[in-house]
DNA sequence: ATGAAAGCGCTAACAA
DNA sequence: TTGTTAGCGCTTTCAT
């Protein structure tokens, strides 16, 4: 039996082609002047057999791996790639990863090891970073500090951090909020709740913003006790659906940070026989593919995840060559429109 | 401005451990016997400039990059992260990789370029990889056989090829599509068409053959032209909505190979006012989140991609661990179980 | 236009 | 128990 493949290196290739190992690797690198001949040779032999350069040893010497890093969060009990907003932006990371010749290395945080971002630098396994669902929380910090200390390329996306000048791309969640508020309102709701995810997320702040302010523009009163946490997980709106109704005084509107944590409440109402676009009000976050299949299909705020990916890469890219070229950079943080999407969830009887 | 990080390596360390190179390696590899003394030393030394071994370096000397890649089919005008099938797929790939101390390698293909799987092993890019969508068509057989040649560690999911011993894992289709099938023959429908996806797919023929097997126990006719083939995208589910009922004689039930396509029949239907699990029984496949989000919920059957994906994994590192032995391990196909799902869409009521 | 040679940071065999 | 040394396959100067 064959064990692993057989690899032929660069001394092959110059030997059949009966030059030296430098000229081949001109040849394949078009580097320096070379005799035509010469060239045709060495292209002949290197095809003859089959030889491919070891990226291995290309990226030891030029100390560069050719690979972009993304850091994806660890989230318990989910399948990361199976939500709509790391699947979207992955996407589009992969895509433009793909067409500036890099390949893309996925690196799993898991809840025993400490975060260390610097460390996949230091240990030469990525070029560059994106990362993903960062929470502003003090070690989250201290690991950024650390790779902006390094002088090591990274970008946040849909996460800011107060105070910190870092390259991120993120989308206008208050504006977003503030429509979907808006919205409600001027279908009537007076009171209207406000389902958020947790405040460590920039995105959940930013929302909580935005509500906010629609209910002052709308001359409503801001009630705190009309904001409840969820987890931005589905069974997160299920439960709070309880809190939402079983309350004497049952809000006219909800607002749902996203799909997820709408898309329990809406089961929970089921449960109750409550629907949301008769007896309550609803808009969820993301506008999500499963937005579109509820029943009642389900008002919500497009953010173009996809492109925030794609964005994020960019920006790497741009930094890197920042970085060759010893011209700095300046931190640069793209913020993306979000877009309303009504539906008939946020329909608002007041015949209550 | 400081340009990249900068890097420490082993002399450094030795210099400061007072030590050989060699000593240190031995400590951070725990290799060879080590005075205690002299650990401490070299560990101290380390901690203290915060040197982390360059995985480049160790992936060079030791002809292993530590990548395990996954193989991604270029699909037009599809976020591949975003269909379920390929998401938990992937997050249970990610996990397992994990678990076993390996880095994911993510590899696009691209339409342009030819299949050549074996490129990224004699570039050495990665050690083993995993091959998602592969079709029956003889680009990927050629592409495979070349794997095969050279000795390369790869897993299939959820494709076989006939009269190829390849290691894979995949899910019991026919049995799946059976139980699907023969669900609705119980429901008392007498006319059961099919839309199928692409028979370059082994699972479309799967499920072919458990229609078929379903319709003949059943004592029904096989009929061929009640066979549709879509692309397993949603589009092609709407467009064939309007085949399978504006047709003179509407079938009593419908099974389509995948929930994305039974969705597209679920919406075009609802255009025209024919409701499934009321006016025609309609049974998808994968069981995926939107199978319990539609109107109706939608009965499904369950394959266990998340485990697939480890699997997976995990009959790689068997490969490997066979290759560094000199074992010639056994290809292996493993075929998990599928479960049907049985939810208000297959209901069907004769009086039509 | 081409060859010779140094060196990237590490592992592993061999010496001591 | 530790040090010395020879590569790994490539890029890149420096000669020629």
């Amino acid at each position: 039996m064959e064990i692993g493949g057989l690899v032929i290196n660069r001394k092959e290739v110059a030997k059949l082609a009966g030059v030296s190992e430098a000229t081949v690797s001109r040849v394949l690198n078009n580097v320096g002047p070379i005799a035509d001949r010469t060239r045709q040779r060495v292209l002949e032999a290197a095809r003859q057999l089959n030889y491919h350069p070891s990226a291995i040893a290309q990226s030891f010497v030029k100390r560069k791996s050719g690979n972009i890093g993304v850091i994806l969060p660890y989230v318990p009990k989910v399948h990361i790639f199976s939500t709509y907003y790391f699947s979207e932006i992955l996407s589009g990371i992969g895509e433009q990863v793909k067409r500036n010749g890099y390949d893309l290395l996925l690196l799993f945080l898991t809840p025993e090891e400490e975060l260390n971002y610097a460390q996949y630098f230091q240990k030469q396994k990525i070029d560059a970073c994106i990362i993903l669902g960062a929470r502003d929380v003090p070690q989250e910090r201290k690991a950024l500090l650390e790779l902006e200390r390094g002088g090591y390329p990274f970008c946040l996306v849909n996460q800011r951090f107060e105070g910190c000048r870092y390259y991120g791309v993120d989308a206008d969640h208050v504006t977003g909020s503030y429509e979907a508020v808006r919205h409600l309102a001027e279908q009537g709701a007076k009171d209207i709740a406000f389902v958020n995810g947790p405040m460590m997320y920039s995105n959940s702040a930013d929302r909580l913003e935005g509500y906010r302010r629609a209910l002052e523009e709308a001359g409503l009163p801001y009630r705190p006790e009309r904001v409840f946490e969820g987890n931005y997980s589905r069974k997160s709106g299920y439960s709070l659906s309880a809190s939402l109704t079983l309350q004497g005084s049952r809000p006219d509107a909800v607002f749902a940070a996203n799909d997820r944590m709408a898309i329990g409440l809406l089961q929970g109402w089921k449960e109750k026989g409550l629907e949301a676009g008769r007896d309550i009000a609803l808009a969820g976050y993301d506008d999500s593919d499963a937005a579109k299949l509820t029943g009642p299909p389900l008002t919500s705020v497009d953010v173009p995840f996809f492109e925030m990916g794609g964005r994020a890469v960019e920006h790497l890219i741009r930094q890197m060559q920042a970085h060759s070229e010893s011209i700095a950079g300046e931190p640069f943080y793209e913020i993306l429109p979000t877009r309303l999407m009504v539906r008939p969830s946020s329909k608002f009887n007041p015949r209550k």
